[in-house]
DNA sequence: AATATTTGGTTGCATCGTCAACCGTTTTGG
DNA sequence: CCAAAACGGTTGACGATGCAACCAAATATT
């Protein structure tokens, strides 16, 4: 798809006249900060997934959603933690894990019991319930994972993991630095 | 970090006891579910980029967010475009470009016109003002983006785009055929 | 030309995420 | 030992998303 340019202004007040070279210059950095910028395919690549998984759980009749699943995969780990040790390990706000929880408890998926040690933590565990449907969700997961990886070699997979990894610590590090 | 295997059963109805080969196996579906998952770690630099940016406009003074940002890109490189363009171009329902148009609207950065031609189109251009900001937000952006690829190099970022593009043409072939 | 289908846009509904303020509990440190 | 700070969780406000139903205009079908 080729991409039109237009006569835009190179400064605020005085209008440039455009030569080729700008006009290469312009492609460049829209390319750069629009279809080929890691933020741009990132968070494509994300929606993609989240939609395609949300369509597989509901189309085999399992009333949970990505986000949800996001939760529960941890509990499957690890049953019995406390919100805020969910909140870091799926990195989302103390809010939205509250929130979450709510709805995943009103579906009787997850179960919140007071800690008795510490009055101010609560510890999430699975139902029965939930504990019933882990393996197919699991496999729901894994067959959407597959698709992802059509076309793709493990190595080229890896180094990619890798990277994502990187501009992750990346920013986690400034975040804390300001 | 060490992940501890609780005593899960492996069917639904039939405990089995476990073995160290059935906890190798757990635990090797897990990471393979979760943390090394490219839907995992798709997620979450998606999400801490989209935080990054957001931060850096707001302490610039801008009052825009990432996702009207995501709109204002694709009318910086093509002015007078229409919703259903929009939506198609950065992804989003429609119903979501209608609402941030609402926003930006309001904000006064954006205006729709009613395109004569095809009284169902609007088409939707830059204000004075949203175009006086364009340079700051792109050297905004430029700037997340040099910290994204800290310690990355050009030909690991290319190859992480590469793969990117693949899993998510994947997907979009696979919502076609359903 | 009349009807059926498709298309561009809006709206209602439910879910989700972040921020900031808040409350009760626990920990810290003078 | 007690006041201050830190911590775990909840809530309200606000932006954003996806889906489905809907309306009006444009195209296609017959």
């Amino acid at each position: 798809m080729m991409v039109k340019i237009l006569h835009m202004k190179q400064t605020h007040l005085i209008p440039e006249p455009e030569t080729i070279s700008m006009q290469d210059l312009e492609l460049k950095n829209f390319e750069r900060v629009i279809d080929t910028s890691i933020a741009y395919l990132v968070g494509r690549t994300s929606r993609a997934i989240i939609k395609r998984l949300t369509k597989k759980f509901a189309d085999a009749g399992f009333d949970v959603s990505y986000e949800q699943w996001s939760i529960l995969i941890h509990l499957y780990r690890k049953d019995g933690q406390t919100q805020q040790e969910l909140s870091t390990i799926a990195v989302k706000d103390k809010a939205a894990i509250t929130r979450l929880l709510n709805v995943l408890e009103k579906k009787n998926i997850v179960l919140r019991i007071p800690d008795r040690s510490d009055k101010r933590s609560k510890l999430v565990y699975l139902t029965h319930k939930s504990k019933s449907f882990r393996d197919d969700l699991m496999a729901l997961v894994e067959e959407m994972l597959q698709e992802a990886e059509q076309g793709v070699s493990f190595e080229e997979m890896t180094q990619c993991k890798a990277t994502l990894n990187k501009i992750f610590a990346n920013f986690s590090r400034l975040d804390l630095t300001d």
